[in-house]
DNA sequence: CTCCGTGCAAATACTTTGCAAAGCG
DNA sequence: CGCTTTGCAAAGTATTTGCACGGAG
């Protein structure tokens, strides 16, 4: 979890995900920042997105659907993902049984992944039609 | 999540599911299952899976470096997982805090997936030396 | 005869990697 | 000038899919 340097490409991955409330595949950094730099190739964006995650700028939400989420939100959350849709929402996590998880009989716990999944709102309502 | 009809190779790999503690990989299952079905093909085990999975039998860890883990126990539990060697231990989970989850504000929840992440005990030991 | 399950192989899709050129201090 | 980052394209890996054969009812 060594420190990242700065690179104006990797600045700029971070600082998007930073800013956005979704949680962007790689693909989906890339075509956006593609609009701000052009010749942004996208081995560069996963490159990044594993550099900055192993840094622990960022984090993984896991995998959707077949392509890897990122989170530029650091604090502790859940997330509520749409089978239908893929959308992926944060979830605030109650702070009571969460923590007693911290460490196990298991060995030594560094992070904790709350994934609930089922149908969001907007799916449901088209589900209705 | 319709019920599954009855095959030999479904069967087999829905009991080697149930019969494991591990929480084994697609590849996993069908290097197993071949000692006693040499013709079994990889295709069938991840079709099979799909079908088992989609019909409630058995359900998705998710993945763990780059593949997805699968688990014939449907009881309530999370997991932990080794960053390093990849094994996937179930936890118990603290009845208080997770069930509240059970609905949000941004759907029909259906599913929870606790997942710690760490060192297990061996890897621990491992790193000392 | 009909249908479902399967083996096999090809196709997909995402992600990683090697390399040479470009950039930064 | 040395070291890092990047674009590009090729490679790698896990999973899915099409098709034809084979067995059960």
């Amino acid at each position: 979890m060594g420190a990242v340097r700065k690179s104006v490409k990797r600045d700029a991955i971070l600082s998007l995900l930073r800013s956005v409330k979704c949680h962007p595949t790689a693909e989906w950094i890339h075509a956006e920042l593609r609009k701000l730099y052009p010749d942004l190739s996208l081995g560069t964006v996963y490159r990044n997105l594993r550099a900055l995650t192993d840094a622990g700028l960022i984090r993984s939400v896991g995998v959707v659907d077949g392509q890897e989420r990122f989170d530029g939100n650091l604090a502790a959350h859940g997330h509520f993902v749409c089978k239908s849709c893929g959308a992926v929402m944060d979830v605030e996590l109650p702070r009571t049984g969460i923590a007693a998880l911290a460490d196990g009989p298991h060995g030594h716990v560094t992070g904790v992944e709350v994934r609930l999944t089922g149908l969001c709102r907007e799916c449901m309502d088209k589900e209705t039609e």
